[in-house]
DNA sequence: ATAAGGGTTCCAGTTACAGGAAGGTCAAGA
DNA sequence: TCTTGACCTTCCTGTAACTGGAACCCTTAT
């Protein structure tokens, strides 16, 4: 199977088809003339390779996770270690992006937002807070 | 004043001082001896970049902030607006980040974690939810 | 004179690719 | 057979916002 194919079948670009296998996350068979030729299972791979981007593993937790995969005899719940990692990242950023609105909400509700120059949203900015 | 100390009056690192030197978007005055020097001032401006960027603002949001924090005349109203835009923004990321962390919590709790291989979570990757 | 602790510039590395140039390959039609 | 167009390849650059480090200059104190 041609790249293209490879790309389409598993939702990723053929850009990055190309980078997986350059940085060697998903190493492509070659043909005579080159090209890179994937089988049904690499294909596969790479779908799995989309589905564990598309949640937020870095390609690096993916490599271990792809390593976790391919052994048969691995616990599950190195696993789960990791998806919980994940968890608390998220835990952490929801955390700051709620602060984060919280904080420009009021302000925003402050400030007028007509044509005079007074500006809470500017003021606050320039040391309100500190 | 010396880079070191607008840094640290301002919340920032040297490294980043000179970076926001470097792109222009804090320009700092020279001495004879070529070493930069911060005014009062100017470490105000540094530090209201410091806390732009902590709520979000891009550099390039800061720069449109600066240039209004600087215009006399400026509207609220083109303060509010950037406002209101990082505000969408982070609630696309909330949501997006809710439900990722939905699916992993899902993940997570399906996996036993012990020491035997059949994990939900890989099994998803692989494709349970095509 | 020298050593410590500033400062300077410049270059590489980070993440996960995207864009684009230059050129090789393949299948089909005139 | 030649050409055309759609593929494919590698390689280089750029992205955002810095960080780390090398090589070197300046200042102050001992």
């Amino acid at each position: 199977m041609n790249i293209q194919q490879a790309a389409t079948a598993s939702g990723l670009t053929v850009k990055t088809v190309r980078y997986y296998d350059d940085i060697g996350i998903m190493k492509a068979d070659r043909r005579a003339n080159g090209y890179r030729d994937y089988s049904a299972e690499s294909v596969h791979k790479l779908a799995f390779l989309q589905r564990a981007r598309s949640l937020g593993f870095s390609v690096d937790d993916c490599r271990q996770l792809m390593s976790l995969y391919d052994d048969k005899d691995r616990a599950s719940a190195d696993v789960k270690a990791l998806a919980q990692i994940r968890i608390d990242d998220i835990n952490r950023k929801l955390a700051e992006l709620n602060s984060l609105k919280l904080t420009l909400t009021s302000l925003v509700t402050a400030c007028k937002g007509d044509d005079r120059p007074d500006c809470p949203i500017l003021e606050d900015l320039a040391g309100g807070h500190q």
